[in-house]
RNA sequence: GCGCCUGUGGCGGAAUUGGUAGACGCGCUAGACUUAGGAUCUAGUUUCUCCCGAAGUGCAGGUUCGAGUCCUGUCAGGCGCACCA
């Protein structure tokens, strides 16, 4: 009988095995080289893993268990990201307290993590909503809070250096990362109250509370990120999204711009993802100029305002200037005639929502009264208010270009405003032209049409428009017209939610100011409350906490019936988004159960930062920013040792569901297979239209276990929700019901999930990491396909029986291994050790099955070649790996043993490839030994075999060597 | 609109620095062993052609002795940002 191969027991065995002998678990090993292996920690959602999930987990334990196997000692660790909406909701429909759902949540994927064989160290589990978990992230809250963030020296540095320096010399000169700019003397500091102070101090806090305009989501009842919202709906539940003005906590992110742009240079991302947070980061160089307005055509100038531009070469051509509604100028620069159509302007931006203003680009705008002065020209230019132009962005307010800015050549037209062409050759008469190329003209138009400063007067014309800027920002600069400035899209983080299942803020309101709660008084913990709804009173969920105030005296939490305004005061009631806790998670892995520091320094000095991140790359803009963001705070407080937290990053792609539609008739319950319909598209929708019949028919989702090919069976079907239990199914002609399928992202409301312990079921985990792998590159996104999934299993299967005879006797001998063997052998573990470092695992899989092949039919037995074999696969397949290595008698793990290195001697099979004749000359491929001479070569070349027959009797007039290994030898018959 | 990425058989996808295109798997075809096979094994499988042979990596050019790979243009698909001045 041979010896199955019996993936069950085997399995089984070694997982219980790696408990036991600790085998993952890692210490801090100073005379080894760290490895630090992360993969983005994922949130435990009610639905369980799906096979997308595992596929980088999977990458990232073999790239693991590779580097274990080169001697690293290797940090894998694994955690759940346990702060969430979904569990929340779930809470406010069941009552169920979101904490036990998530820890339920918790041990489902825990058990379907444990079947596929992963070399976690799960003693460093980490869960971002408990207490001794979260403390680290309120800390870090508060260090924020008691920092600010110098310009020059582009550091995070203690508030108290920045108020020592208000009581001495106010504002003064110092560039600081600040909300608005602020001027004021020490005097004016000294004299204010602590309430005052606290006021100016949030402008300049690291994390501060300020009054912004916020995106708004009524459905959800909280504020949202940027991030979190996509397309002007909110990104979870993509519900209606409205900019609000309110009070919240903000993480002024924006103030490391630079440095979160500078990083990237460093680091070993995609050029993809690198673009996409460039884009995010949006840095633009350009100048601020300020223009004087008045409120009629006559008189003298009233005051001023800055506009932000990067093309400060087309001062020639400003014609009018533009003003964000939101703008707090609107209301200064509005004549008494103007006033009711601004006013009604503004109302109707206001009625307008952020996703209608994204879609509908029809000019509009309204005239203001006013006058703005271009300090170049001298020239009077009408003042507008128009949506097109952002609050948010630069200073909120333009100059008008319309020859050059298609926005303003769409206004200028509408509203019948002059457009100055200042390139040469450039037609505006239909399009405005936009392009930084060419030679400026009209700059000025005429003599005595630029403005004397000084004796100077600026002349553009002829310049290249490059050159043309660098010379008016010269010129707006030593004019003192303005100032060169940089800016950058990238928005302060809105860090307040109005939810219940999140981190609360270790903060309390004294006599209206926000106070951190002492640092050893942390964590705050999350306080029960009964309902986790907002209140009646429309306060956020932590509202319905009865003891949620802080005894400052006593430092302790205690009812909120103590509540005097003396020694008690109110807690916050906001709780911390999604991405407070982990934005640095990679950091706490490291010391996990630390309680005195968020890491200690042993700890962080030995690990540094992440070698390996992977995760998928819809984070691009979000965690990853935030982390980058937080590590760079956290370095310059000395926690963290590294500038930047993830020093390689893989993104995965996401694996696709089928999903399949059966289609209902409007308004009956009779379901018409796919084949039968018609099909129309609709221009309106972009989406086809079925009808049956002149009837139109709707698409439903059907669960994939009900459909085989795009067969549905409809016994099944009816079993399954009531809605179909007595549905009528129109079939077609050979008796089916065909639905359509369509290829989407895999997800419970799809019905398109497929599970993975199906597959660990059936086939084993062994042969399930293999086929993810195999289902081709990482980084690309594929639709899941059980199609290929025998020949990785029959793969295992031909492995495991290079070992048994057909009695089931191991069948490893000490004989000596043929060159064939050694070839085989050499071959796969060069092919498989360059693969693993370039993550590309689909391709090492076809060299083990050619090797398996190959080995086989040679009939090798040679422990010598079987043994490296067991070594280079065990990454991929750890547990057949571990069962045929025991078997071999080594009484340690496989995880401990040497990784086998390649030998070219195996490889080169001779010298000389590949001769070709072409006119009249013979070229070779030639395997270049390390060092070898050019005339050895050449040697080489003409003294081998395969050259002779096509030297024979031909005279060698000439050879070249090419750099590289190629050599050209011409010949002439003789 | 701007930026980035990708185009190779029926399918997923391979092809060191430019060097025999289509590895490996799926599917398909034929055969073997079988009562049977959706088990296993063997052979074949880019296209055209009776064969010899020829063509062939989205399309059109270019560089090169030689291009899937490099360059230019173009088309198609995907992703990101988007009244960002």
């Amino acid at each position: 009988m041979a010896k199955e191969y019996n993936f069950r027991e085997i399995e089984k065995k070694w997982h219980q095995r790696w408990v036991e002998q600790q085998t993952y678990h890692v210490t801090e090993d100073q005379n080894r080289k760290k490895f630090y292996v992360l993969n983005m920690f994922p949130y435990p959602s009610g639905a369980g893993l799906h096979v997308g999930h595992p596929l980088g987990y999977i990458a990232s334990d073999i790239y693991a268990r590779y580097k274990r196997l080169q001697g690293f000692n290797v940090l894998n660790p694994m955690g759940y990201d346990a702060y969430g909406l979904p569990a929340e909701q779930y809470a406010i429909k069941t009552g169920q307290h979101p904490e036990k759902t998530t820890f339920a949540n918790i041990e489902r994927y825990r058990e379907q993590l444990d079947k596929i064989g992963f070399s976690f160290d799960w003693d460093r589990e980490v869960r971002t909503c408990t207490p001794i978990y979260y403390k680290w992230t309120q800390w870090a809250f508060q260090k924020m809070f008691m920092s600010f963030f110098c310009n020059k020296t582009q550091k995070a540095m203690p508030i108290e250096v920045l108020t020592e320096h208000f009581e001495k010399e106010g504002t003064g000169d110092w560039d600081v990362a600040c909300t608005e700019e602020m001027s004021f003397t020490a005097e004016e500091w000294n004299s204010w109250d602590e309430k005052k102070r606290s006021d100016v101090l949030m402008n300049y806090r690291l994390a501060f509370m300020g009054e912004t305009m916020v995106n708004w989501c009524p459905a959800l009842g909280t504020v949202l990120a940027n991030d979190e919202v996509v397309n002007g709906v909110s990104e979870r539940g993509g519900y209606p999204v409205e900019q609000k003005k309110m009070r919240q906590w903000c993480l002024r992110v924006s103030a490391y711009s630079q440095r979160l742009l500078d990083g990237l240079e460093t680091i070993e991302w995609s050029e993809s993802i690198k673009e996409t947070q460039k884009n995010w980061i949006g840095r633009s160089e350009g100048a601020e100029i300020k223009i004087p307005y008045m409120l009629s055509a006559e008189g003298e100038p009233e005051g001023a305002f800055t506009i932000f531009t990067t093309r400060a070469d087309t001062m020639f051509g400003v014609t009018f200037f533009v003003l964000a509604p939101e703008s707090e100028l609107v209301d200064k620069v509005t004549t008494p005639e103007q006033r009711a159509a601004v006013d009604e302007y503004i109302k109707y931006v206001k009625s307008r929502t952020e996703r209608e203003r994204m879609i509908d680009h029809t000019v509009t705008g309204v005239f203001c009264g006013a006058y703005g002065i271009n300090p170049i020209t001298g020239e009077k230019c009408p003042i507008y208010v128009a949506e097109y132009v952002l609050a948010g962005y630069g200073t909120g307010a333009i100059m008008a270009v319309p020859a050059h800015d298609s926005r303003d050549y769409a206004f200028a037209k509408h509203f019948n405003l002059p457009i100055i062409p200042l390139v040469e050759g450039a037609d505006v008469s239909e399009e405005s032209y936009d392009a930084k190329e060419g030679i400026v003209m009209n700059s000025p138009r005429t003599e005595g049409g630029s403005v004397n400063y000084d004796g100077e007067s600026l002349n553009l014309n002829g310049k290249t428009i490059k050159e043309a800027i660098a010379e008016t920002k010269r010129f707006v600069k030593a004019h003192n017209l303005g100032r060169v400035k940089v800016n950058y899209r990238l928005r302060d983080a809105i860090f307040s939610r109005q939810r219940y299942w999140g981190e609360p803020f270790p903060v309390y309101y004294k006599n209206g100011i926000p106070t951190m709660v002492p640092e050893e008084c942390l964590p705050i913990e999350l306080p029960q409350v009964d309902k986790f709804l907002p209140t009646e009173t429309g306060e956020p969920p932590l509202g319905n906490a009865t003891k949620w105030a802080w005894d400052e005296k006593n430092k302790k939490i205690v009812e909120n019936s103590l509540i005097d305004q003396k020694n008690v005061f109110p807690i916050e009631l906001y709780t911390m988004p999604g991405f407070a806790g982990s934005s640095a998670y990679y950091l706490r892995y490291m010391d996990p159960h630390n309680n005195e520091a968020l890491v200690s320094d042993k700890a962080a000095s030995y690990w540094q930062n992440v070698d390996l991140y992977v995760g998928g790359s819809e984070h691009a803009t979000g965690h990853l920013i935030y982390s980058r963001f937080w590590n760079k705070f956290l370095f310059d407080l000395g926690v963290s040792k590294k500038d930047e937290p993830f020093q390689k990053l893989i993104n995965q792609g996401m694996i696709q569901g089928w999903s399949s539609f059966v289609y209902r008739l409007r308004n009956t319950n009779k379901f018409v297979s796919f084949d039968l319909l018609e099909e129309q598209y609709d221009d309106a929708k972009k989406k086809n239209i079925y009808y049956y019949q002149g009837t139109e028919a709707d698409p439903v989702y059907a669960d994939i276990s009900m459909v085989s090919g795009n067969v549905l069976n409809v016994e099944k079907i009816r079993e399954w929700t009531a809605e179909f239990r007595d549905a009528e199914f129109i079939l077609n002609a050979n008796g089916q019901y065909i639905v359509n399928q369509a290829i989407e992202k895999m997800s419970k409301s799809k019905y398109n999930v497929v599970n993975p312990d199906d597959i660990c079921e059936n086939y084993g985990a062994d042969t399930l990491r293999l086929y993810e792998m195999f289902l081709g590159p990482i980084e690309q996104s594929k639709p899941w396909d059980v199609a290929g999934i025998d020949g990785c299993f029959r793969f295992l299967k031909k492995f495991w029986m290079l070992f048994w005879d057909k009695d089931g006797q191991l069948q490893v001998d000490d004989s000596e291994p043929t060159a064939e063997n050694m070839k085989s052998l050499h071959k796969l573990i060069k092919k498989v050790s360059a693969d693993i470092e370039e993550f590309s695992y689909n391709t090492s899989i076809p060299a083990f099955m050619v090797a398996t092949t190959e080995l086989t039919s040679q009939k090798c037995r040679s422990r010598k070649v079987l043994e490296p074999m067991i070594v280079t696969l065990a990454p991929f397949c750890p547990h057949i790996a571990e069962e045929l290595w025991e078997a071999l008698g080594h009484s340690t793990t496989v995880c401990d043993a040497p990784w086998p290195k390649w030998d070219d001697k195996y490889l080169v099979e001779s010298m000389v490839k590949m001769p070709v004749q072409f006119n009249g000359k013979v070229r070779f491929t030639i395997d270049l030994a390390a060092d070898m001479p050019k005339d050895e070569i050449e040697k080489a070349a003409l003294s081998a075999p395969e050259a002779a027959k096509y030297l024979e009797g031909q005279q060698v007039v000439k050879t070249v060597v090419v750099p590289g290994r190629i050599i050209n030898i011409v010949i002439r018959p003789a």
